[in-house]
DNA sequence: GGACAGGAAGTCC
DNA sequence: GGACTTCCTGTC
């Protein structure tokens, strides 16, 4: 496990921060709202509060006005990664662990995750990346940090009162109306809080129940916004890596309760490319 | 350069 | 199985 310790008031240090490499747990495709400067700093807004990240001298450093704690729970910090023994074990899969190694996953916000994996469907991830951002830019609130603006990520309640047609400057496309629907159930009763006490296959049937969300979507809501990490997505990457690289009629269960850890190791090395290269 | 096809962390009917 | 919005990416 790692030691985090206090620099100052807004800054948190991870040594060593082989455990979290923001790069790759940023740019594995689980969340969209994190962006790298071009001195290597990624920035970035959870919960409402911003904050930049970075890596220097073996270090992973967090500085924001948001506590502590928060980033511990942000970045799933009680867990140790290395630790953790999948049941099944392959070459293709070994291979992404190592890939992989340093991806953490998030605990992100449960609507947000919702709402920006709705918008994830058949969508690439620079575009999903725009989106969100405008999403954020016209319908969040400003946050001021170390002189920059950001925007939180909007409420459901502030989505819930638009019409499908009032999203037209985020440019989401059909995904409009699942937006304002899926909002407007949350504010009706859909108890996200309540779904992320379920077991794994109750959480997605429960997401299913919303129009626009199917199972690749709600294994998504359920392993980066629930912490449920059975959770396993199977889009077009993974689908073709198992079909590939994986025994017939492979049961992703097989991964056992950490699934959504194998799962994100696969589509990280998946997507990179890396196996295919001489 | 710009045009064009294919496809993108899918879901619905 | 086709339709759905929009646009990123690779190819010519």
């Amino acid at each position: 496990m790692q030691a985090i310790e206090l620099v100052n008031n807004n800054t948190i240090a991870l040594s060593p921060h082989a455990q979290l490499d923001p790069v790759k747990t940023f740019e594995c495709g689980q969340c969209f709202r994190w962006n790298m400067d071009e001195d290597g700093i990624y920035t970035g807004v959870v919960l409402g509060s911003a904050a930049k990240v970075w890596v220097e001298d073996e270090t992973v450093y967090i500085r924001s006005n948001a506590p502590k704690s928060l980033w511990e729970d942000y970045f799933d910090l009680d867990r140790d990664y290395d630790a953790i023994e999948f049941p099944y074990a392959g070459e293709f899969f070994e291979s992404s662990r190592r890939f992989g190694q340093g991806i953490r996953i998030l605990r992100q916000e449960r609507w947000e995750a919702l709402c920006s994996f709705i918008i994830s469907q058949c969508n690439n991830i620079p575009r999903i990346k725009g989106i969100v951002e405008r999403l954020c830019q016209n319908f969040g609130e400003a946050i001021e940090f170390e002189g920059e603006i950001f925007y939180s990520f909007p409420n459901p309640e502030t989505i819930a009162l638009l019409e499908p047609s009032d999203l037209a400057p985020i440019r989401s496309g059909y995904r409009a109306d699942f937006i304002v629907g899926a909002a407007r159930a949350v504010c009706n009763g859909f108890d996200l809080d309540y779904a992320a006490s379920l077991s794994h296959e109750e959480a997605v049937k429960k997401l299913c129940e919303l129009h626009g969300v199917g199972k690749k979507v709600a294994n998504c809501v359920v392993l980066f916004g629930l912490n449920i990490m059975s959770g396993f997505p199977i889009d077009t990457w993974i689908k073709k890596a198992l079909k590939e690289h994986f025994p017939p009629d492979f049961d992703p269960a097989s991964f056992g309760e950490y699934a959504g850890i194998a799962q994100q190791y696969i589509f990280y090395y998946a997507r990179s490319g890396q196996h295919e290269e001489v």
